[in-house]
DNA sequence: GGAGTTTCTGACCAGCGGGTTAGTAATGCG
DNA sequence: CGCATTACTAACCCGCTGGTCAGAAACTCC
């Protein structure tokens, strides 16, 4: 769609519409003012979804108390609890993402120089800064491994839906963005190794996979 | 540093060299010519080490035959062997990232409309497809869990790279590689979650986990 | 149909930045 | 020192694009 802020011209905006260059400055001060309110839009709501999540969370803390190594092996209440809770927010974000995944798509790739690269790379850095919290929390409550900076794990979720959100604007077909969510936390949680002791013929179909025989939909070539 | 390529004027190329406009045509043909050659480099090397890696793979495959359930049951000498060869190939990864880090930070976020910009992100598309097709065979070998579609695994693996190498080009020293790598491997492999029956005292250092006090080096803000 | 209002056009301007080149300084060498 | 070669400068050209504006077109309401 769009080759950047930079690369795309007013001309190639007016045109896209149907219209001519003049018409531009009559619904918008300039090609910043009119992303940036676009810009907004995905920001504030992002900014909206964020705070939910730690209000959220921190009422989990304030009415279930802190996790235990317990709660993990037995699977408990509270603990399915804020499994679903998180898997809930992702799943959150992964839709705003694809509802403006053009925009995202720009912010992360083509703003470079311009006002907005600080404002999306930032609210990755704060995102990868809050789930590294949530995590070292996690850690000292014995929940998550130790062996591992809690940074690398902010950045291994961040970055995963970072990827995700470019893939989204090559795609004509909405994914299973639910299907998404719950595998990375499947995946974040318990590993990629398949769990001990369970065998399964490698040639029959898997019961309760959580994926269609080809996950990812028909890719979308970007329009000249 | 540099502003995306489009938004590098010649003159701050010159002038950060204390040269005038002119000269710089003395050097390049042009200002993509002269990134050209970087980039060449770096694709170069990154290739180099994707076909090494592909290649190792197969001679473990022919060597070793296929891993088997059991194997990652009883973490078996060609597992280990497997395991220390990937991880060993992820830091070389890291670390050719590292060396380039401002380059693949341009080629990442500042290329957008620029010939370049499918030279980055076809990189990542590739090796996205390479680990999903590796955890595939996995799958099909009962070695990892089926209940994920490989391309969500392949996208966390290299989202994690990705993000990663987007915070080096702001690191002013090198972070500890092989621990990220290292600390990434054993969290795709067996997730976040703490090893079941282990507790360890919160308050206590623990030992051997794979990073200093505070995991990431202070930050480098872009030079003017 | 015509006055008034809104919407749009397309020619125009101005400045920026890539690329050129004539001329100048530095360097090397016999 | 004098000549040649190399390295660089700075003014210049020019195309491109953001932004402006006078006027045309369309639309509305009486």
């Amino acid at each position: 769609m769009k080759k950047g802020l930079r690369g795309a011209r007013i001309e190639d905006i007016t045109a896209a519409c149907g219209l001519s260059k003049g018409a531009f400055y009559l619904h918008a001060a300039s090609k910043e003012a009119l992303f940036g309110e676009v810009v907004a839009e995905f920001s504030s709501a992002m900014n909206l979804l964020i705070e939910r999540r730690i209000k959220e969370m921190e009422r989990f803390h304030a009415e279930h108390g802190p996790l235990e190594a317990h709660d993990v092996a037995e699977r408990s209440e509270r603990y399915e609890l804020l499994v679903s809770m998180s898997t809930e927010s992702d799943l959150g974000t992964l839709e705003l993402m694809w509802a403006y995944r053009d925009v995202v798509h720009v912010l992360m790739r083509g703003s470079q120089g311009t006002e907005f690269e600080s404002l999306m790379w930032g609210l990755v850095d704060r995102e990868v800064s809050r789930v590294s919290q949530e995590f070292q929390r996690l850690q000292e409550d014995c929940v998550s491994r130790a062996d591992v900076p809690p940074t690398v794990i902010g950045s291994l979720i961040v970055g995963t839906y970072v990827l995700l959100a470019q893939q989204m604007s090559q795609m004509e077909q909405k994914p299973d963005l639910a299907a998404w969510a719950r595998s990375i936390h499947r995946l974040i949680r318990e590993g990629s190794l398949a769990p001990e002791g369970r065998h399964r013929p490698a040639s029959s179909l898997h019961a309760q996979e959580d994926f269609p025989a080809q996950a990812p939909g028909p890719r979308r070539f970007p329009s000249p």
